[in-house]
Formats: C-alpha cells, structure tokens, sequence
RNA sequence: GCCCAGGUAGCUCAGUUGGUAGAGCAGUGGAUUGAAAAUCCUCGUGUCGGUGGUUCGAUUCCGCCCCUGGGCA
C-alpha cells in the first residue's frame, strides 16, 4: 500500500503505527529523504524506511534510480515474508513507480551545460524554437520559459534521433499490486496544514537545523546548485550564510517555500486516479474520510486503515 | 505641546502635473517521464487613514482629526 500527502501532513506516524500493526517494512518515497547529512530540515524518521541515506548530497540522485532502489526494496522485503508500506510526498517517484517509466538515456551532463549555457545566454524561448523544427509534438507541450524540460526534451532529441512522443510510447506499464491502495493524508483546512507548516520549521531551528546547514556549508564539494542543497528549507538557510538575507527572512522564506510545495504535492493529489483521503485536523485527528466499502468508526488514522484492511 | 516624515492589495513599496491605481513578495489554480523538496505557467477592486472644503470630478489640492516613526521641548 501506498501513503501519500503533502509535507507536514502527519503521513510517517501512521506509516509507522501501520508497519508495526501489519509487519511491514517502509520504503520511503521522498527525493530529500536519500541524502545523508540531510537530517533535520528534512524531517528524516528515527524509523527504519529503505531509500534513506542512500546518497551522498554531492550527487543528484534520481527518478530513474528511484525505481531501481525501490523495485529491489520490496522484492526484498517481499522475500522476508512481509508487507511493503511505502510512504512519502514525492509524486513523480510514485509515478514512476507505479505507471513506469520510458526508456531514455539518462541525463548527459555535458550536453547539458552547453544546452543550459546556450539557453541562459540566448534566452530559453531561442531553445524552444530550435526545438520545435526538431520535435514539434514536444515543443508544443513544453513552455518557451521551461528551462529544465526544455533542456530534457533536446536532450533526448539529440541522443537518441527520436521524438518524445516515440520515446513514451515505449513506456512499459508496470504491473504490480502497490496501488492496491492508495492513500493521501492531510488537513482538510490549508490554514490548518501552513500552521503546521509553521510550526514544524520553528522545531526544526530548536534542533539545530542551522547547525547542520552550515556543516554542509563548510565542505567544499558542495554548492547551491546541486539538487540536495535546492531542498526546501536548506536552500533558504544557505542563503543566509551566503549573507543574503537575515536569519529571520530565511526562516520566513523557508516556511513559505515548504506551504508551496505542499501546493504542488495538492496539485498531484487531485489529478491520482483511485485515491482514497484521509481528512485530519490540527491535531492530527480523522475528520472525515471517503474510503468506499463499508465504514468503520473513526477513532484514529490507523485504526481506520487497519479495519478497512481486514 | 511644537516641528519633520509617513499612513495606498495580506507584507514591502511605486504612482496619479485632479479623471477612483500597479510592481515585487505572499496567496490561489494548473503543468510535471533520469534535477521533482526541482522547474515552469495562470490569476491583482484595494472604503489609496478619517472627515469637511474647493472642483463637473479628490486617493491626488486645502483645513481639521486620528495613528506610526524621528527630532525639539
């Protein structure tokens, strides 16, 4: 099973009360979890998951590898005789997970730096045109100011001689069981899940989350452009010893970039065909639900999903 | 108490030589196939502090009042 929710959303408590109750194991699918040294601004469990502290922050870990490490996670836990709980706010990792993913070559990071050196100098709409005499069916979907997938889009054009579309017309669907049950946690009030939000950046700087940006602001490997250092809350604080802002705006902008990417992750959530939602409030209590079979009472998250399970 | 500078969108501010106003940030909705906690797109009516006056018409000019900051007592 599968449980999804915006940052902030409370979704590692129940994955953990569900593992325990279930004899499962977690896999986590979250980009920020991966990294080592990435600990408290990205509010890393003192639980077991797979996929944490897999990658040093140095590299740029991947969708790709997402699907490698956790396709072999749950063979493995599979072969363990128990029940793969995967857990996290990364939607496009479940997507590929879930729906596949096309064969394409991976990222070519020469290419690359030309494309984004060329599009930073010529501006991205000059890109967009060249991709449009090359794959017209991509440019048409991509907007002229898109650098990243614009970037992609010529990439894969260049390597492989093919259009996009011919490339996702390949994607193999997975088959699998994992979206058996799909669920999202969250506040149903968005004032209630940005006090979180709040609330939750403000613990974080009580434990020393400057602390440990400035260990990864002291090695000399690492720099603000990498994805790890991008991170929600790392960048900001970053930003602050780079002396660009005072320590209470970096805070302030930290927190407004966390409620936006709970946005985005909103954004997904909608769209998932098949999601069941779990409505809770500002103490992480069940409100409401619209599981479909018959309706347990509501005392407690786990309490639900463990009825609903059995 | 007097003098000066301000009071305009949730915040920081711009602006209107008098014809009821616009940026950034925040917020909202959307997109999303090897960077995804990334990246990109959409959406801006607010008693222009209050109240009188001048005017065809005031947020803009004038008077008074209130509030904030600074200075003098």
């Amino acid at each position: 099973m599968c449980i999804a929710g915006p940052t902030a959303s409370g979704k590692t408590a129940l994955a953990i009360t569900l593992a325990e109750a279930l004899n499962g194991e977690l896999v986590s699918v979250d980009s920020a979890l991966v990294y080592r040294g990435l600990d408290i601004g990205s509010a890393k469990p003192d639980y077991p998951h797979h996929l944490v502290n897999i990658c040093d922050p140095s590299e740029a870990y991947s969708a790709s590898r997402f699907v490698d490490d956790a396709l072999q996670a749950i063979d493995g836990i599979a072969q363990r005789g128990r029940r793969p709980i995967l857990v996290g706010g990364t939607m496009l990792y479940y997507r590929a997970l879930l729906e596949g993913l096309a064969p394409m070559p991976a990222a070519d990071p020469e290419l690359r730096a030309e494309l984004e050196s060329r599009g930073v100098s010529e501006g991205w709409p000059a890109l967009h045109k060249e991709l449009e005499a090359l794959d017209p069916g991509a440019a048409a979907r991509i907007h002229p100011n898109h650098s990243q997938r614009l970037v992609r889009a010529l990439e894969i054009r260049l390597l492989t001689g093919e259009s996009l579309g011919e490339v996702y017309a390949r994607t193999v669907a997975r088959e699998n069981d994992l979206n058996s049950l799909v669920v999202a946690v969250a506040p149903r009030e968005r004032a209630v899940l940005h006090d979180r939000i709040s609330r939750r950046f403000d613990h974080m700087m009580d434990a020393g989350f400057l602390d440990e940006v400035r260990a990864l602001y002291a090695r000399d490997d690492l720099r603000p452009e990498l994805p790890a250092m991008r991170a929600v809350g790392y960048r900001q604080l970053w930003e602050h010893l780079d002396s660009e802002c005072s320590l209470e705006e970096a805070i302030d902008r930290g927190k407004a970039a966390t409620r936006q990417l709970a946005k985005r992750q909103f954004t997904w959530l909608r769209k998932w065909p098949d999601l069941r939602w779990i409505y809770t409030d500002a103490d992480n209590q069940v409100v409401a639900h619209d599981f479909r079979e018959s309706d347990p009472p509501i005392d407690n998250p786990s309490d639900l999903l463990l009825n609903y399970l059995t």
